[in-house]
DNA sequence: CTGCTTATTGACCATCCGGTCAGTAACTCC
DNA sequence: GGAGTTACTGACCGGATGGTCAATAAGCAG
């Protein structure tokens, strides 16, 4: 199913470097269509077009595999969101709705993204080293970017003052474009509600509520 | 190890009325923490002080046991909300503040509902039924809540016109409180982002963002 | 080509788990 | 108290699954 490009047909040696990823992608499949409990090995391994037992020669368990999954998948994820930050140079405005298209984008496009997200979701309780993962990774990585556009907006006079330090803000500000990830990973595409409309509402509200009143137009 | 108060110590026959309930509860403490693969029926029997067997006397199979389980849970969870929402009379950004400290308050206090959602996060791709449960029993719910009380504000001339009707914008104001729910399954009540701090960034936002302007720009 | 290293295999094991069933006893009705 | 109903038990089964290991061969150095 998978396997049209990436698997080897016969006994095929490899190097370590490029078997790892193999199976790392392999892993990602199988964890998000099953979950941790329901994910087989022999599964793994045969997406990966090999057998069970070359598994274990580069991962000590199941739990070990699964661990290595999750982390190998955040590397590039705010990598973007983080070059756009820097790079930006105009009014906070245009980057809250720049970052907020890139955002609801990902959430449209990208499956692996949520995939991985409900696997944070469903094992971090089991896997606390996950749920630490998370919480430096990821989450404070969001925020953190969440609170430069806020502290720029006002620097820039654009934003009310309060806003550039309040508790609880920037999280309030992310929720909306993950709970699109959410629903759409419960509803699907079909059923979810829609990321454009959610987007646009999301920017109208976030435009009105954090600006200066009186903001020069 | 839960069976303090209710658990039968020896063979004790109960009438089904009575049984069901007892089996129900001890499933949603087995699915919420293993997850619905990694459940196990002889732990639920367990947790209910009863032999694994008379399980099938009542439910069918393990999925019937879940569905059922999913269902016993939403019944009580959005009645305070629109008895709320049909008793209030005052303005409308009052109404809003009352059902914002409600909902938070909420994901502070009942893990049970957090739980909840996690399975259906969890579970939701594999259970079609579920998924559309989710959508017509729960979301359509709750927006229509939001929707509600978006409207009352502009019939009242406290809001924008413009919010009344405004595609997604029921669905963004509802996000945060979720998240908060879903960062503090993730997070536990240690590490997640403080539910008061974001109710209190949530309100001011939405306040600010929602009201009619006083002055023109 | 020869021999060494090690990536790779697939049969195998022990265990676990969903589901069954034949038997047992608690409760009810007469 | 006797008979009938049915809630209840727990041993058992078949299949699936995580993990092991000895054999095998691909690639490489000489």
């Amino acid at each position: 199913m998978n396997s049209g490009s990436d698997a080897p047909q016969a006994r095929r040696r490899l190097p370590p470097a490029a078997r790892t990823p193999q199976i790392l992608r392999a892993a990602l499949e199988e964890f998000a269509e099953r979950g941790y409990a329901g994910a087989r090995m022999a599964a793994v391994a045969s997406r990966a077009g090999i057998a069970k037992g070359l598994i274990y020669h580069y991962f000590s368990s199941k739990e070990a595999l699964f661990q290595a999954t999750v982390r190998a998948c955040t590397q590039p994820l705010f990598e973007e969101a983080e070059r756009h930050l820097a790079g930006h140079a105009g009014p906070a405005r245009e980057l809250l709705g720049a970052l907020m298209r890139m955002g609801y984008a990902r959430i449209s496009a990208d499956r692996q993204e949520r995939i991985l997200f409900r696997l944070i979701i469903t094992e971090a309780e089991r896997f606390p080293d996950l749920a630490r993962f998370y919480r430096e990774e990821m989450l404070a990585r969001a925020t953190g970017i969440a609170r430069a556009v806020l502290r720029a907006g006002v620097a820039a006079g654009e934003f009310r003052p309060e806003v550039a330090d309040m508790p609880g803000l920037a999280e309030v500000v992310l929720a909306p474009v993950l709970m699109a990830s959410v629903w759409r990973m419960i509803l699907g595409e079909g059923d979810a509600p829609a990321p454009e409309a959610m987007r646009e509402a999301h920017l109208d509200l976030l435009l009105h509520g954090l600006e200066a009143p009186r903001a020069p137009r």
